[in-house]
DNA sequence: CGAAACCTTGACTTTAATCAAGGTACGTGG
DNA sequence: CCACGTACCTTGATTAAAGTCAAGGTTTCG
């Protein structure tokens, strides 16, 4: 890790920030780290994840420019680790700056806390009940719309990746990714770039509108 | 839905609670309602759900007594239920409550909030790559703690409120519970009460002990 | 150019869902 | 108080889905 800036933003609250970076692979904090720091990718893909006795990893997202993670207090609840070389801004955590509720920080980390409660909840919704083709088709759908892509996707992570954050294995997510491609819903052009052909059908796959009060979920809305 | 009381409380700040009862299976809040209120637990249990158009129901927590559900911001992103008959402290939530951080409405919200992300992150993780004995094994263990029980354990909610809960269907669930029976793990005295035979099996299950940092989820400490 | 890591695919096995039936507990009304 | 109905729970047989085992192909990077 190394630090390229480091800024005192917010002078009047004490708290200050630095731009720092990471190699492809490599962890950015620890689960049970203390939180000295919240953070905010600049540029980049970030991974959030926890570990099993018996192997197994389970990603609990994928954070891209703009967005923030490592928001918990007191300690780090899962590990963090960059899935592309990353520019990080990394955010001061002091008593002050949580405390003080004008500042932009506490503004923008309790806004943080509300996005990363409504994203897991979305991801506890998907795994409920919901086929290994909702859910690859789901998770297409989503890194679609935070890329803010119209057709081409890049997959920065591994299927390997996918594959932890979705429940499944990597022959499963391959296969799936296959399936979508030969009923031409998508056109695979390599391992981590396809385009979507058929959003709607895609969409209709993924399967995820919500009954009542007639509000559903904007994954739907074409 | 019955007012038992209106409670002037922390009237400094603006905010106030009231107590209030709801009978058993009637809904507190519907998903989509706007976020007038926030609430506690005062005795009885309630569960938070969401609705698939496909029919199927994904619950997202049970409460206990003392314990805050409701806490989102603008809307509620799933509906609230009286799974026993409940007494049920509403607090109203004012842009002053939420913004004033000394009130101890703001204070008690923030830490609802990370303790709801905490929540759904564990549930992110059962749902990982769990098989059905581990889920209901979990699930017991949490229910166990949560109860402050010692062996035996009531499960006020029904087969279908833990599949929902679990991801799995009722068969499944009740298939498991039989299989623990059978195995000695634990003895059904009937459909909603149960004895934990041999705790440190059932943890053995559930298996949810984490790799790193040689911490551990509190599950597996006896 | 070669090695290592990663991805895809096929055959088989395991797990949980579905389909189907019967049992149990509880509440209501006779 | 008992009979009946309903809702809920359990269990068995079958089917569908995803995991495992195994092998071969592709990409990437030194």
């Amino acid at each position: 890790m190394i630090i390229i800036q480091e800024a005192e933003s917010a002078r009047r609250n004490g708290s200050s920030s630095s731009l720092v970076t990471f190699a492809k692979g490599t962890p950015i904090y620890r689960e049970g780290d203390t939180s000295h720091y919240w953070y905010e990718v600049v540029s980049g893909i970030v991974r959030t994840c926890r570990f099993l006795a018996d192997g197994h990893r389970q990603l609990t997202g994928f954070y891209y420019a703009g967005e923030v993670f490592g928001i918990e207090d007191d300690s780090h609840g899962e590990t963090a680790e960059a899935v592309t070389d990353v520019f990080i801004r990394r955010h001061e955590r002091t008593a002050d700056t949580l405390e003080d509720v004008d500042s932009a920080a506490s503004k923008s980390h309790r806004l943080a806390l509300q996005r990363a409660l409504q994203a897991a909840r979305d991801c506890i919704f998907l795994f409920g009940h919901k086929t290994a083709l909702a859910r690859v088709a789901a998770f297409l759908i989503a890194m679609t719309e935070r890329m803010h892509a119209r057709g081409d996707v890049e997959l920065p992570m591994s299927r390997s990746d996918i594959a932890d954050h979705l429940g499944l294995t990597i022959h499963t997510v391959s296969r799936t990714m296959s399936d979508l491609a030969r009923q031409g819903l998508i056109a695979l052009d390599g391992p981590k770039s396809l385009r979507i052909l058929d959003g709607a059908r895609l969409r209709a796959l993924a399967g995820d509108d919500i009954v009542g009060n007639g509000k559903r979920n904007p994954a739907l809305v074409s």
